[in-house]
RNA sequence: GGCGACGUAGCCAAGUGGUAAGGCAGGGGUCUGCAAAACCCUUAUUCGCCGGUUCGAAUCCGGCCGUCGCCUCCA
């Protein structure tokens, strides 16, 4: 079976086939920080993240380069704007590089909670000024470039395909009702390479052309290519990037060194809030650390980060997704019935009797296996994976119900689809779904408490069996009397 | 104005030519002392609307309506 995936740029999907065998290098265009992360970079990082996480399971060795923009993202059209880091740093009163620093951590410790594993680089646009003016020299060496004032910038009808993969005509864009004029440029399509640094700018290199800093695109074009080569598999982001992010990336490296650029282009949709798209700037953004906490006029409650996860995977990543409380809601209400079933599973494998695995056992797990690594196969079709998983569970909780007791080797084949699939692939079930609080003592305690109510349901004693488990349900700690005795669990 | 996407049950969401996945919610049942959990059955004769192509369309084509995105910083 072939990976395919939808690649952005021929607008099909595409048989996966790396430029060498069995290595993949992925770049994905990484945050900006000047804020914290938000619903929106939730969808993008967790998206790749899984894609990524598939990739390696198919037995590719993947090299995954996710940039930290913290310089020459303005906050204007037309190359006229602040800096973003620059404009957040005066209003924090903070060295710019302290901004960096506070919203690179803040972005990583997002992730983390949402169980997005690392990028393997994770470089810096400031520590790459250099490779930056290098790729405007070969520009401006090959007329792909021009210098005005101080600043440089990219010509576009200089590259004749410009516009190859957001579908725009230069011609088209010069029309454009919001370009406004920028006196320096020969078009107004052209974009800043370079731009030079007014007095009072604080973030500023010295180059060929005086002082000043690099533009949005260069950095991405820069350390996409310095990591994975020219041309590399795959570019990955959001949609609104592919114009003119995106398109100019490609410009500047496949004008300067004609190895052309990203193999396959991928774009994950966005995330609307009440059907309408959210937005740093609209101010319906709401930020990962409110969403956990529930701390937002949006929220009527915080949701826990796989939740979010879980949410954002149960659509494709080429779909849109709206973002709603009852959604949220469900989709916590799903995990949960995912997870209960992993721990029962769990639970039993301790003190499970030694024996072969039955063949029904393991026709279950090998079909679900296939059938998800079909889908996952297809696009990384997460929502059917995830409908899988389900399927799945439903045949395990059947079998656990049987009577018959499974062999430990059985619960461990049923495991090994929740820790590949689940946890390896997915990332929504963790290995530790038992943390409860307090430990064995609490777990004594209650144990102490149950075995007291089953003395008391010997009896017929139902009044004091049920005031235990009201009591312990309104602590927070569910009884269930299942056909092999009663087991406990945090919940309402 | 240009470019693009989407419209599937009460809600979320798969499915891109062969007769509608999965989750949440709802109804009925099994199990249970009662619950809970789980399992079984059930809830769209139908996929925004109108035409067309086809033996056959949610899936292809045309038109219309609606929503959203990009064209300007944004994942």
């Amino acid at each position: 079976m072939a990976i395919q995936l939808y690649n952005s740029l021929s607008r099909k999907k595409e048989v996966f086939e790396p430029i060498e065998p069995g290595f993949v290098g992925i770049y994905v265009c990484g945050p900006t920080v000047y804020g914290h992360s938000h619903l929106g970079h939730a969808k993008s990082y967790i998206s790749f993240d899984v894609i990524v996480r598939y990739l390696r399971f198919s037995g590719y060795k993947v090299r995954y380069v996710q940039n930290i923009t913290d310089v020459g993202h303005l906050t204007d059209d037309a190359d006229e704007g602040e800096d973003k880091i620059l404009r957040q740093a005066q209003r924090e009163r903070l060295e710019p590089m302290e901004v960096v620093e506070r919203y690179t951590r803040s972005y990583f410790d997002d992730m983390d909670a949402l169980n997005v594993l690392r990028p393997d680089i994770s470089p810096h646009a400031s520590g790459h000024i250099l490779e930056q003016i290098e790729l405007i020299e070969a520009l401006l060496a090959k007329n792909h470039a021009y210098e005005k004032n101080g600043s440089v910038y990219f010509s576009v009808r200089s590259y004749q395909k410009y516009g190859q993969l957001s579908g725009r005509k230069i011609e088209e864009l010069a029309e454009g009702v919001r370009i406004e004029a920028n006196p320096e440029k020969e078009h107004p399509a052209d974009f800043a390479l370079w731009k030079k640094a007014e007095p009072e700018h604080i973030m500023k290199w010295h180059s060929p052309w005086g002082e000043g800093y690099p533009g949005w695109h260069v950095e991405c074009s820069v350390m996409s290519t310095k990591y994975l080569g020219e041309p590399f598999d795959i570019h990955g982001g959001g949609l609104e990037n592919i114009f003119p992010h995106h398109e100019s990336e490609i410009a500047q490296c496949d004008a300067a060194h004609n190895h052309g650029f990203a193999k396959y282009w991928m774009h994950n949709n966005m995330v609307t809030v009440n059907g309408m798209k959210m937005g740093k700037s609209l101010g319906n953004a709401i930020s990962l650390k409110q969403l956990f906490t529930g701390d937002h006029p949006l929220l009527t409650q915080g949701y826990d980060p796989l939740t979010v996860r879980f949410f954002v995977l149960s659509s494709h990543y080429r779909s849109p997704i709206d973002f709603s409380n009852e959604a949220l809601q469900a989709a916590e209400k799903g995990l949960k019935r995912l997870h209960s079933t992993v721990k029962l599973v769990r639970d039993r494998i301790p003190t499970a009797p030694a024996g072969d695995i039955p063949a029904e056992v393991q026709t279950v797990v090998d079909s679900h296996r296939k059938t998800f690594i079909q889908v996952m196969d297809d696009d990384f079709n997460t929502p059917q994976a995830i409908a899988t998983l389900f399927d799945f569970n439903k045949a395990v909780n059947t079998l656990l119900n049987a009577g018959t007791p499974l062999s430990k080797s059985a619960l461990e084949a049923i495991d090994d689809i929740y820790r590949t699939l689940g946890e390896g692939v997915l990332g929504i079930i963790p290995d530790e779904l038992t943390a409860e609080i307090g430990g064995d003592l609490v777990d004594g305690l209650v144990q102490l408490l149950i075995s007291l109510r089953q003395q008391a349901r010997a009896n017929k004693d139902w009044a004091t069996a049920d005031t235990i488990r009201n009591q312990l349900t309104e602590l927070g700690i569910v009884l269930e009397d299942r056909p092999d005795g009663t087991v406990w669990k945090l919940g309402k």
